[in-house]
DNA sequence: CAAACGATTTTCT
DNA sequence: GAAAATCGTTTGG
């Protein structure tokens, strides 16, 4: 079943960002069906939280999407060239966001592979936010899309992720926003080799 | 209006 | 393991 607007409109965004694990992202752009288990996700808790946009409440053409209500998918180009899908959480007017880092392949391999110009599966095709994206034929032009339906959304298929599966670490790349690159808001399963070492070390 | 920077990936050594 | 690629967004003058 596809994921309700009640379960991303609810507080906790970091509770959130954890039940993501295992649940399928899908989008259907092209015509094509593609889709993945998530497998990796950050949480950015808004206003408190320096290393997210909306730092300080602070609310520009970019970040705006942010702040609608929860189920909407926000996206940014990252590095001018990485496009990077968060997942928007909480109520209108604040802006939570979860990073979907990784996805394990599952529907439309063929085309993600082409998207991505490779011609062999392998975990490098998914595990990263701008690689991810990009196999999934998400864009920038895609931001503000609600999630509740095609051609992009996300699936609940009764796949269940045991406590001791999932991960807790420190967030990537976020080295700038001093002491809150230090909290636990990354999550991924364990052992799951499509899952982004980051940074690519 | 100009300058600096980044929620990354890829490629080369 | 290190460095470059590359451009929209943000910030300062």
């Amino acid at each position: 079943m596809i994921l309700p607007e009640s379960f991303y409109t609810r507080k906790d965004v970091v509770k959130i960002a954890k039940e993501l694990l295992g649940k399928v992202l899908v989008t259907e752009f092209d015509n094509v069906r593609t889709s993945g288990m998530i497998v990796e996700t950050e949480a950015y808790a808004g206003p408190a939280d320096k290393a997210s946009h909306a730092y300080g409440n602070r609310r520009t053409n970019r970040t705006e999407v942010m702040y609608k209500k929860g189920g909407t998918a926000y996206v940014y180009l990252c590095y001018g060239i990485h496009h990077l899908f968060n997942v928007v959480t909480n109520a209108t007017d604040v802006p939570h966001a979860i990073l979907l880092r990784a996805v394990e392949p599952l529907e439309g391999i063929e085309t993600m592979l082409l998207r991505r110009n490779k011609v062999k599966l392998q975990p490098s095709l998914t595990a990263g936010p701008g690689a991810m994206s990009m196999a999934l034929g998400i864009h920038t032009t895609d931001s503000g899309l609600s999630l509740q339906g095609p051609p992009m959304y996300i699936e609940d298929r009764g796949i269940k992720i045991s406590n001791k599966d999932i991960v807790a670490a420190t967030r990537v790349g976020v080295a700038y926003a001093a002491d809150d690159a230090l909290r636990p808001y990354r999550f991924y399963i364990k052992d799951n080799p499509y899952v982004s070492k980051g940074r690519g070390l």
